[in-house]
DNA sequence: TATATCTGCGCG
DNA sequence: AAAGCGCGCAGATATA
C-alpha cells in the first residue's frame, strides 16, 4: 500500500469579517508544517489563483466542502487534481475505531453538521436551471481559514496516531477524490438523447397528456380494470382503496404489490400489472422529469458522496441512482463520440473473498463468473442457486431457498462465511464494526439499547424478548453487511480515482462539432456542452456503486476501455496487496448504454 | 393548509 | 410481503 508523496497543502477558508464578502483566505503548509502568510482572494480571481497553482506543481487542496468550492472553479474552467475534503473525512474519522483518541475531533461538532441536511430553499415555481445549480451548491457557511487550519491539523494528529494511518489515508485521498469526480459528473452530465427519451415514453404512454391529466393510455387502461374487477368506482392509484376492491373481486392478497399479484390468474390482474408499469415510468421519468432534468442534452445529477453510511454515494434530486433499464437507451454519446460502460462481475462477493483471505472463494472467481466457480466448486448444483446463497450470506438470509443453501457455502469457504457471521454476532451486541480502510459502522439508536436493556429484566414478557431479538439480528444483518457494502465502496472509489487520473492525461480532441468536420448535426448547432472543463476529452459520466461510464470522443475509447481495466487491477491491488482475487469487468464501447 | 409517514417500485 | 442489505422519489394518506 504507498501513500502520496509528501506534498504542499494549500488550505482554504473563507475571510474574516471585515474583508470582502465571498472573499477566499489560502496559505501554504509544507510537509514539515511550517506555514505561509495567508493571503485573501476576491472569488473570481480564487478561481485564476488556482488555475495558476495547478498549473505549477500538484498540491492538495484542503478545504471544507467539495461541493461547497469546486462547482464555481469548474464553472470557470478549472480543474484541481487532488484535495482533502475536511468534512467528509472528519465524518469517517470521528467514528472509525481505526482511532485511538476521536474525542478531539467529536468535540468539534461544527463540522458534523452534514451539508447535504442543508436543503434549498424551496422554489415553488417550475425549476430553472438556475434551480438546480442552486440546490446542489447551497450549503452552510465556510468555516474561516483558522477553523479550517484547526480541523486539518486535528485530523492530521489522528491519523497519524491512529491504528492503521495507511488504510485511513488512503480512504480520505479516495473519498476526496470521490468528492472532486461528484462535482465533475455534475459539470459534465450524462449526455442525454431527449429524442430517444420521447420515443420510448410515446411508445410506452402514447402522446404526451396536457399537463395534469393523465396519458389517454393510461386512462382507458384504468377503465379496463375497474370493468375487470367489476367495480366502476375502484380507485387504482390509491393501494388501501384499490386492495379492497381487489378483495371484493375474489383476488386474495394482502398488498397491491406487483409480486404478490403476480401469483394471481385474473384477467384484471395482468391489466393491473401493464397499468402500474406506465404508471411508474410516467410519474418517475416521464415529460416531468424531462423537463426538470434534462437540458440541452445533458442529464446533471446531484450526487451525495459519502451520503450512505455504508460510504456509498447517495443522490439528491433527479434519480441518478434508480434509472430504469427501460430509459438506458437514451443514455448516448454526442455524434463523434462513445460511450465506454463498464460493471463489475460479482463485486461484493468478490471483495468478501480478499477482505477475508479465503483462497477457495478466490479461487472460484478467478477469471471467470464467480458464481459459475462456485458451481464447480460442487458446492451448490446451479448458478441461481450459487448466486442466491453468496446474496443470502451477505445479507443474512435464514429462510427459504437461500436458507438452505447458506450452510452449503459455510462449509465451502468457512473463512469468508466467518467474516460476515462475525459481523453479524458483533452487530447482535449492539457493537461497532469496520470496514477494510477503517470506516465504521454507527452505533445502534439509543431506543435500541433499551429494547435490549428491557428484555434482559426478570419482569420481560415473552413479547419483550421477541422483539428485541428480533431487532438485535436485523441490526446484526446491518452489520453483515455493512463490512462488505462499505468495503466494496472503497474498492470503487479507489477505481473511480485512479479512473479518474488516467483519464486527465488524455490529450484534448479538436471540437469535433464545428461546421466541416463531418460530425455535425443536420442543425450545425454546437455540440451540448459538457461544461467548459471536459467538452472535448474523455470523462465520467456515469456512477453507479460498480458501473461507470465514460463518454469519450470516438478515437479514444480503446484507450479509455485499456484504463478502466487498469485502474480495476490498480484499485485491487492498492486495497489488497497481492491478495489473489481479480475484479473482473464487464466493459462495451457503444454509441447507446443499452443494458441487456 | 403544511408536514410527516407509509406504500410501492426503481437501482445496486 | 420481498424470505435478505443499502438507497430516492412520487403519490396517497395520516397527523398537526
Amino acid at each position: 500500500m504507498s501513500l502520496a508523496p509528501p506534498s504542499p497543502w494549500c488550505v482554504v477558508g473563507s475571510a474574516k469579517a471585515d474583508e470582502p464578502r465571498g472573499a477566499v483566505r489560502v496559505i501554504d503548509v509544507a510537509a514539515d508544517g511550517s506555514r505561509s502568510e495567508p493571503v485573501t482572494f476576491a472569488p473570481a480571481e480564487f478561481a485564476q489563483f488556482v488555475a495558476a497553482r495547478e498549473r505549477e506543481a500538484s498540491r492538495r487542496w484542503v478545504w471544507h466542502d467539495t461541493a461547497a468550492r469546486y462547482p464555481a472553479l469548474l464553472d470557470a474552467g478549472v480543474r484541481v487534481e487532488r484535495c482533502y475534503d475536511l468534512r467528509l473525512c472528519h465524518q469517517i474519522l470521528a467514528t472509525s475505531a481505526y482511532i485511538s483518541q476521536a474525542e478531539a475531533l467529536r468535540e468539534a461538532s461544527e463540522w458534523v453538521v452534514a451539508a447535504d441536511s442543508a436543503e434549498a430553499p424551496q422554489q415553488s415555481d417550475s425549476p430553472t436551471l438556475f434551480d438546480i445549480e442552486a440546490r446542489s451548491r447551497h450549503r452552510t457557511a465556510p468555516p474561516t481559514l483558522e477553523a479550517a487550519l484547526d480541523e486539518f491539523d486535528r485530523q492530521r494528529l489522528a491519523i497519524a496516531a491512529s491504528h492503521h494511518p495507511a488504510r485511513l489515508s488512503l480512504l480520505l485521498s479516495a473519498e476526496s477524490a470521490g468528492a472532486l469526480i461528484a462535482a465533475e459528473l455534475t459539470h459534465a452530465g450524462v449526455p442525454w438523447d431527449e429524442a430517444e427519451h420521447h420515443r420510448i415514453l410515446r411508445e410506452s404512454l402514447g402522446p404526451k397528456p396536457p399537463l395534469g391529466t393523465k396519458p389517454a393510455r393510461m386512462q382507458s387502461l384504468g377503465a379496463e380494470i375497474r370493468e375487470a374487477l367489476g367495480d366502476p368506482h375502484a380507485n387504482i392509484d390509491s393501494p388501501p382503496k384499490l386492495l379492497r376492491s381487489l378483495r371484493a373481486a375474489g383476488i386474495e392478497v394482502s398488498s397491491t404489490s406487483k409480486w404478490e399479484l403476480a401469483e394471481h390468474a385474473h384477467p384484471a390482474v395482468d391489466l393491473l400489472l401493464e397499468y402500474k408499469k406506465m404508471a411508474r415510468l410516467f410519474t418517475a421519468n416521464g415529460w416531468a422529469w424531462l423537463d426538470e432534468w434534462v437540458r440541452d442534452g445533458r442529464y446533471r445529477p446531484t450526487y451525495v458522496p459519502g451520503g450512505v453510511v455504508t460510504g456509498r454515494w447517495a443522490s439528491s434530486g433527479g434519480g441518478a441512482l434508480q434509472i430504469p433499464r427501460q430509459l438506458r437507451p437514451a443514455l448516448c454519446a454526442d455524434p463523434g463520440w462513445l460511450l465506454v460502460s463498464a460493471d463489475v462481475s460479482q463485486l461484493e462477493p468478490r471483495v468478501l473473498a480478499a477482505m477475508s483471505g479465503d483462497r477457495a472463494m478466490a479461487a472460484a472467481g478467478h477469471g471467470k463468473d464467480l458464481y459459475a466457480g462456485i458451481v464447480e466448486s460442487g458446492a451448490v448444483p446451479s448458478r441461481q442457486d450459487a448466486k442466491i446463497a453468496v446474496l443470502g450470506a451477505m445479507y443474512g438470509s435464514t429462510t427459504g431457498d437461500a436458507g438452505r443453501l447458506v450452510p452449503r457455502l459455510r462449509r465451502a469457504f468457512p473463512k469468508a462465511m466467518r467474516l460476515v457471521d462475525q459481523a453479524a454476532a458483533v452487530g447482535e451486541q449492539g457493537g461497532q464494526v469496520t470496514t477494510w480502510l477503517g470506516r465504521s459502522s454507527p452505533l445502534p439508536a439509543e431506543d435500541w439499547l433499551a429494547l435490549q436493556s428491557a428484555a434482559s429484566l426478570p419482569e420481560a414478557s415473552r413479547r419483550d424478548e421477541e422483539l428485541a431479538r428480533r431487532t438485535a439480528r436485523e441490526f446484526g444483518r446491518f452489520t453483515r453487511n455493512f463490512v462488505v457494502q462499505g468495503t466494496a465502496a472503497e474498492w470503487a472509489l479507489a477505481w473511480l480515482a485512479e479512473l479518474r487520473i488516467r483519464l486527465s492525461a488524455f490529450e484534448a480532441v479538436p471540437e469535433s462539432n464545428e461546421p466541416g468536420s463531418g460530425f455535425g448535426r443536420a442543425d450545425s448547432v454546437r455540440a451540448p456542452a459538457s461544461g467548459p472543463v471536459f467538452s472535448s476529452r474523455p470523462h465520467l459520466a456515469f456512477f453507479l456503486h460498480d458501473e461507470v461510464i465514460v463518454h469519450t470522443p470516438a478515437a479514444h475509447a480503446e484507450a479509455v476501455a485499456r484504463a478502466i481495466e487498469e485502474s480495476a487491477a490498480r484499485a485491487g491491488a492498492l486495497l489488497f496487496g497481492e491478495a489473489p482475487v481479480d475484479f473482473r469487468l464487464d466493459v462495451r464501447i457503444s454509441e447507446r448504454a443499452l443494458k441487456e
